[in-house]
DNA sequence: CATATTAATCGTAAAATTACGATTAATATA
DNA sequence: TATATTAATCGTAATTTTACGATTAATATG
């Protein structure tokens, strides 16, 4: 009769994989390492270091946003952004786990 | 004269994005974890515990082997598919670097 | 108030991703 | 040899991503 079908993913998966996405661009790594090189930093400023667009650049800026890994808080007409310090820490817990998961062993067949 | 723009993307940026965006999936997470669940796997059985058609299975198994984290050993005619240790291991080491570069700080604007 | 600056959004195009069913090639089995 | 099984590939469609320039809204400055 065959059951037991896994129909969905987990949430664990689920989100592993958002973070993963989100990431899963050079200019969105790029744009993370400005952000922890400079501990916080306009968008002007992230415009002049990447060999992008201004409004690519917002768009990297808007995804990373929405997967959490960084926040934005506007002063003025500048809008400085930074990490998300409680979701990458999560983030972090999240790729470690998933790592450490596999344990090394001799294959038989691979 | 505004100079000193970076015309490219590191090595390491463009790495640590690909096996990010290989991971950038719900269901190439749930392989993974069906791969290192059962240390090897044939492809027939990820199909039976997937709620994806076997067409779209072998996508994202194509997707992993060409970023490099399974391998795959034909034997007859199924096909054992594992985790890429050497590469997973590397993979482990970039993201275990990347969120180690944050050190969390409380900033002045966010 | 007029002008400049910043960064988001809009409109758009090209490319990539995701998914499916159907087909195919290769091997295994009756 | 004929049939079944496995997994890749093909063809295709829908959606998403990536990128750009232009525009806009908001604030700052002369």
């Amino acid at each position: 009769m065959k059951e037991a079908i896994q129909n969905d993913y987990s949430k664990s998966e689920i989100l592993l994989a958002k973070f993963a996405k989100a990431l899963g661009h050079p200019a969105r790594i790029a744009i993370i390492n400005l952000l922890i090189k400079k501990k916080s930093c306009i968008c002007g400023s992230i415009v002049d270091e990447l060999p992008i667009a201004q409004s690519t650049v917002s768009q990297h800026l808007k995804e990373l946003k929405s997967a959490g890994l960084i926040k934005g808080n506007t002063t003025g007409v500048s809008v400085c952004y930074c990490i998300d310090e409680k979701n990458w820490a999560l983030a972090q817990q999240l790729f470690s786990k998933q790592f450490e998961k596999n344990q090394p062993i001799i294959n038989i067949c691979c």
